[in-house]
DNA sequence: GCGCATTCCTTGGCCGACCAAGTTAATCTC
DNA sequence: GAGATTAACTTGGTCGGCCAAGGAATGCGC
């Protein structure tokens, strides 16, 4: 309901309005900002995900899934750059759902090969399109330009976010890509 | 106002190229830079989080109690904009790690009154400091323009994904304030 | 070969976040 | 005022994520 809103009309041009901004608003509106998009992007792509019977997260590993055939988890959790033993339960409850199958390395008895199910396919085309809207969703209103410098400068505070936290999926993204 | 990339089937012009490149970044490179944005931006609040005695995602909470004082969990509810028991659980947790005082509220025997206990308000300077770390680490080597564009950019992502999933928390407010 | 470190994965625990369903109290309707 | 409706939490369950700790197989140094 943002019909509502009985301070909108008198906030403007007001000394006082820092006052009335939160705090969180004062110290950082960048991330601020970052963090409702990064919530109502993960909502909204869940609610597309939810008709095909995947959870946010899911797609990220399905989609590698399907782009590179039977992989070792432990590629898998590199690529992806999730924790471990996130991976393992994600993986469980997928193949618990059919979309994914499991065996054992047989070169390597710690490894799991991971692959994609046959009736996981069928979802492939789906999940593509569910991201396609999600991305037209989320640029509505962009042009080409906008769009550009979105992504420029987001992908400059990826680096900045990954110098910090010392966890780059860049850099292992590019190490397989190259081989 | 979809297939604007055309990745289709026009895109064939460097087949090593698109093949290389994940789907995920196929059909939704903003979306995928987001996610990836999002997840290393909640690290990072979540690490320097850590030696506050906060999980992420309590910042928003206890910064909204910091600035206005006793409310009603329902009036908190719609300001952080989280699922209602979402708001309870953490209350809970916060409540007994004595960052957070809760008590029925007089005047309607339904309703809670939450407020930041004293010995939170220690945090408070650290919290704002930390956060302004964040927003320096996640804005570095971007100039003031730029920083402008970026908050304009996602704000305008973010108005977009709330008419997606109809969850708009105060958008109207921001914007008045924002001028 | 033997021992120790490394790698790979799993388990358990915790938190944030959602939904669904339930409980209690206030409010609206007649 | 009795009954229905709505509002304000709460509980239980599930999932995505993290960390810490553990077990099993491999690889390395000697």
């Amino acid at each position: 309901m943002k019909a509502d809103t009985g301070t909108a009309g008198a906030a403007q041009a007001d000394p006082a309005c820092i006052e009335r901004l939160p705090l969180a608003a004062q110290d950082g509106p960048a991330s601020m900002v970052i963090s409702r998009v990064a919530r109502l992007h993960r909502i909204a792509a869940g609610k597309l995900l939810k008709g095909l019977g995947l959870y946010p997260g899911q797609e990220f590993v399905m989609m590698h899934l399907w782009d590179t055939g039977p992989v070792r988890q432990s590629d898998l959790i590199k690529v992806v750059d999730l924790d471990p033993s996130t991976v393992t339960k994600m993986l469980q409850r997928l193949e618990q759902a059919g979309h994914v199958r499991r065996r054992p390395d047989p070169d390597d008895r710690r490894a799991v090969l991971v692959e994609a199910t046959d009736s996981s396919c069928g979802l492939l085309t789906e999940v593509r399109r569910a991201w396609g809207e999600l991305e037209d969703h989320t640029l509505a209103g962009l042009d080409p330009d906008e769009r550009t410098e979105l992504a420029r400068l987001l992908t400059r505070v990826e680096t900045n976010l990954c110098v910090e936290t010392a966890d780059c999926p860049e850099e292992a993204r590019r190490e397989a890509l190259r081989g």
